[in-house]
DNA sequence: CGTTTTACTTAGCAAGGCTAATGAGGTAGA
DNA sequence: TCTACCTCATTAGCCTTGCTAAGTAAAACG
């Protein structure tokens, strides 16, 4: 059994090599990392999110996070709304345009990932869902 | 249960954000990602190494790893040696400055992570640990 | 030799991160 | 009520780090 100190090298080096391995497999598409994470977390959970909610869910600045925004709005990939009980927010909402490209994005551009992971058993399958989602909660610490 | 698209999806913006957070544990808050990679290169392969060579396997562009390797110099972390046999080349290494930098961050990139594990169940290391190493055959497809 | 190739460099553009500052809308206390 | 403060979105402007195109120097080749 080997050490915590031990696995934490071995699951930092596993990450970095498997970051740089998707980074590289990132094929020639319009959407930027960036603008693709945004409507990503509008097609995942739906409904609308306000400008300061997608901000801290992407963990970046408000004003980071309006420039990816307005690219993608420019695009025709979603757009705001003012809100009618608090005039200050502004509703952002996937167009029928930004649901489709989500779609399509994503098999392609998981395409490599699927199919390594269709390759393992179900168990095996199951045991790295399981790590995302602690790898999420050791984020958040 | 999630599709095997989307349990890809999940794991490959848990590998992203995790190495995100990796990343940001670094020693010298001046040094940036792209800095530390080079320096990185160069501490686990030893030696030297030719700004083409550099700029390969962090798959970047020459002038963009030029731009890096300039940033580093002036730090004093690396230097440039001309190639006595071809005056074209210019060999890169690690300064002892460089060296130790390096050393201080993986410790301390480590030492984050550590403490995330020890917090968690003796399963979920368990789960991470197993997962790191799926993460490790998956890249070698 | 002269031409082509290779290695590095310089110049300039684009994307996307940031902080500071602004404006407009909401909230709360004297 | 009205003033002071807070919050949300946005604009302006900076920095880093990708890129391509183009230039220089050295090596290789025919």
């Amino acid at each position: 059994m080997a050490t915590i100190a031990e696995q934490s090298a071995e699951l930092r080096m596993a990450t970095f090599r498997l970051a740089r391995r998707l980074r590289a497999q990132k094929a020639d598409q319009a959407l930027s990392d960036a603008q693709f994470a945004v409507l990503g977390v509008l097609y995942r959970h739906g409904g609308t999110r306000t400008l300061t909610e997608l901000a801290e869910q992407e963990q970046v600045s408000a004003p980071s996070m309006n420039r990816t925004v307005n690219c993608l709005e420019e695009s025709g990939y979603l757009v705001r709304t003012a809100d009618e009980v608090d005039r200050r927010k502004s509703n952002i909402s996937l167009t029928d345009a930004g649901r489709d490209v989500v779609k399509a994005t994503i098999t392609k551009r998981d395409a490599w990932l699927t199919t390594r992971l269709r390759e393992l058993s179900k168990e095996d399958r199951a045991t790295l869902a399981r790590a995302a989602e602690l790898m999420g909660g050791i984020i958040t610490q």
